[in-house]
DNA sequence: AAATTCTTGTTACATTATTCACAAATGCCG
DNA sequence: CGGCATTTGTGAATAATGTAACAAGAATTT
């Protein structure tokens, strides 16, 4: 387990459950029970229970889960209802990609400034940012109350760019970069590599 | 455990030991123990013993492992030294963003056809591609050796789209759609999602 | 209002995953 | 060459995770 008992796992399947009720809100239905959840997120009900079970008891017998309710509830668990403010550090290929990635808004997280290491992209325009030097960081972090840092520079230099995100305070690192960061306790970080997962799924298309 | 008794958690580690290993070799290691390759990680060297004792013995006792013979077999056992071809559905622009991602050709993954849905779209030229609509999609699929697809569509259209990628014999899907798809047995989908990372981050940021 | 049908929350059980610990090899050093 | 330092592969022990089962409560039907 993790922080305050919960097991990470459960953690990790939260948002999944807030997705699928946001869903389930937006088609008008108003109630839904672990059993239908889990036929639309292809888990077993008791699952659903159980994780549920470690934040409170949100369900009624006979009825089921109050959509709004636990919506409200698991929105609330997770901290989703402020606004997350996040930077971006490289705008290259992919750090241009994210920024113009319209999916984060939408959810409460909104990327507030772009660096780059590189000094010939420092004062670019990419998107509606002016990308600043790394020396900016710590300014950034404190006068906008920046907590996520994105990191989407070369393999090569993301270790010393989350150290330096570190440095400046950052608590959470979405890291693009093809590397097993370290961080210190208290830091959290998320991976995203797409080709990690096509690499795992080409064992189970190659003897198909 | 899945298909040939190895645990599905145990596949999913071996790209990470893929990627630290044609590292090290690039520093020009030879040999590496699993104490250090379990350091670069962050994971215990037992781990890494018993996961790769799921596919034979490699290493040598009292010295560690080959660096070039465990690589080469790793690769071998994912199926990494052949090419695989992927059809990317959806040139929005997260589909685009994927389109222009450089990071999958020096893997061995390359897009060679790009669909829409969407009418005003086919037809258009993105990358190096024409947009073919969705009709094409068998015969693309069956002349070009195509086994992956990649899923880039709005989450509405997403279920459908994957159930014609399947219908059509695609046997792999990374999707970046944020839904938890349906797929028949045999078929091996991969999520991609930032914002589900992100919402299970804030957990542990917002106590902090 | 009794009987029936649902459905939760939870405890007990089963399965899966991780870590430990050590015999058996291997290399190295003097 | 003998002894010391390493390091693997694995079976046993431990820990974590997932599933099943059921009492208790709530709605619905008769």
């Amino acid at each position: 387990m993790q922080r305050g008992g919960v097991p990470e796992v459960v953690v990790e399947r939260l948002p999944l459950y807030v997705r699928a009720l946001t869903q389930l809100r937006r088609e008008g239905e108003e109630v839904v029970s672990s059993q239908q959840l889990g036929e639309r997120l292809r888990m077993t009900p008791a699952q659903i229970r159980k994780d549920l079970s470690y934040f409170g008891r949100f369900g009624k017998q006979g009825r089921g889960y109050s959509i709004g309710i636990l919506l409200e509830q698991l929105r609330e668990i997770l901290g989703l209802n402020g606004e997350w403010r996040a930077c971006l550090v490289g705008v290259g290929r992919l750090g241009r990609a994210i920024i113009n990635y319209t999916g984060f808004a939408p959810e409460g997280f909104s990327i507030v400034a772009a660096f780059d290491s590189a000094d010939d992209q420092v004062g670019a325009n990419v998107g509606e940012f002016i990308v600043r030097p790394m020396s900016d960081l710590g300014t950034v972090v404190n006068d906008m109350g920046v907590t996520i840092g994105i990191v989407a520079v070369p393999s090569a230099q993301a270790q010393a760019v989350i150290n330096q995100l570190v440095d400046n305070g950052i608590k959470g690192i979405l890291n693009y970069a093809p590397v097993a960061p370290y961080v210190p306790k208290g830091v959290v970080v998320r991976n995203i590599d797409p080709v990690l997962s096509l690499q795992s799924m080409t064992f189970y298309l190659k003897e198909l």
